[in-house]
DNA sequence: CGCGTTGTTATGCAAGTGTATAAATACCGA
DNA sequence: TCGGTATTTATACACTTGCATAACAACGCG
């Protein structure tokens, strides 16, 4: 059948929806994410982004003054997304101190801030941190507001004990902890088919106990001290 | 003093002289190593990496089939080079077992290893890990052999004393110290500042005697087992 | 329904990328 | 001293990048 009437022009502009500026933006921080995900910081192009957010590549920097701040929006997302999920985590809202800390430990070594997406985004940003003043900044806030949620965590447990504790031991304590909790985490995500199912958690779980010498997941008062501390004064001589 | 006789060609060819293959490659490498670390992997461009190189950037593809494969060699030397520092720390030739594991230790969180240079390449190199299977690769074998170099160690630790350890403790146990080490050589690499001298190191060997309930610092046969081990196999589900 | 606003598309551009290729020249052996 | 060789330079090319700009059209308001 041919020579049919089409009444569409030769040329034909692409049909679109006019979207509210916060899903937009949204979107595209989204399409960020993937991005970086799944082809590292190199393959999120602004043409990328626009093809995976389904708009076209110009309407970028419609929303955003330039490729630059529109990733480091995306970081501030992760970043802020990495610490709300820890600190909102199941069992955060027990009573017990023994038990929120175990919640937190256990929150950062399992989905959904175990995931390789969230790490790759990490990595590719963190490459840049000593370089970009923003990203540093950015970073520094990030990194110093999860040690200071460990060290409140540890300091509640502790006051919950019957150990007295400095604030240099206190602050060696969280140090320690955050190192294994980084650690274990980067672990997973670099190779989770290479550890089985709650492993790592498992792991981190009874590192923090031998670290704080005490146990977190039978918290009876009597069980909280068979174990003699770690890290005592004595032991890790008092710096910075 | 106008139309000075000058005897060079208004086209000036650059002198050049002819370095040994294997002199070439590894100054390639090194000036490709020097680019990581200060600009991130983007600025590590053919053109960049020639200049620091001395040479002009059409060079590059007479030593390497291409970029990509300049960058894995890099990447392949840094690694290696860790591991070898590591390995050939000083306290590494000592007989006694817990000597070694805290000179290990104490190796991989000072000078030279925890460096914001060797941080820079591989946080700018890790973000492309699990996009690239050459890198991956590489990555892999990095982490496993000084898992495994870990494993051995504590192993060994742990056979001069009084314990019995089955494979999947010893498995925890690297995996764990692995963590520990990571995490404190992170925090010390992109905040030095923030950590007295040799701070971080002896975090590091406390966290790393907890763990394991040994002493490493006062290694008599009788001080090793003062302190209960942790990590035990009733505390970790066997997983992997 | 008509019209202005502005979200969105389409196109173009200058700079930079990795790579290919030819010309030049430093070095080696005779 | 003098080619031969292959290391090195120089240039060009196709492609991609982020960004600028103009045309277009979806939506809200009269």
């Amino acid at each position: 059948m041919p020579d049919t009437a089409d009444p569409a022009p030769v040329t034909a502009r692409r049909k679109f929806r006019r979207e509210g500026e916060g899903r937009r933006r949204q979107d595209l921080i989204e399409a960020t994410l993937d991005c970086v995900a799944e082809r590292g910081l190199a393959g999120a192009t602004v043409r990328a982004i626009a093809l995976r957010a389904g708009v076209t590549a110009g309407l970028i920097r419609h929303y955003f003054p330039g490729k630059e701040d529109l990733l480091q929006a995306a970081y501030a997302t992760i970043v802020g997304r990495m610490t709300e999920q820890a600190k909102a985590a199941p069992g955060m809202e027990q009573a017990d101190p023994r038990r929120r800390l175990a919640a937190f430990v256990e929150a950062n070594l399992g989905a959904p801030v175990m995931d390789v997406r969230i790490f790759s985004l990490w990595a590719g940003f963190i490459g840049r941190v000593h370089a970009d003043p923003t990203l540093s900044a950015a970073h520094r806030e990030g990194y110093l507001g999860f040690r200071d949620e460990l060290e409140t965590l540890v300091a509640e447990v502790l006051d919950g004990s019957d150990r007295t504790t400095d604030k240099a031991q206190l602050r060696h304590y969280a140090i320690a902890i955050n190192a294994i909790l980084d650690g274990l985490w980067i672990e997973g995500c670099l190779a989770p088919e290479m550890f089985g199912h709650r492993e790592l958690a498992d792991i981190g779980l009874a590192s923090v106990e031998a670290v704080l010498g005490l146990d977190l997941r039978t918290p009876g008062e009597e069980a909280a001290s068979v174990r003699r501390p770690a890290l005592s004064s004595e032991a890790v001589g008092s710096g910075g």
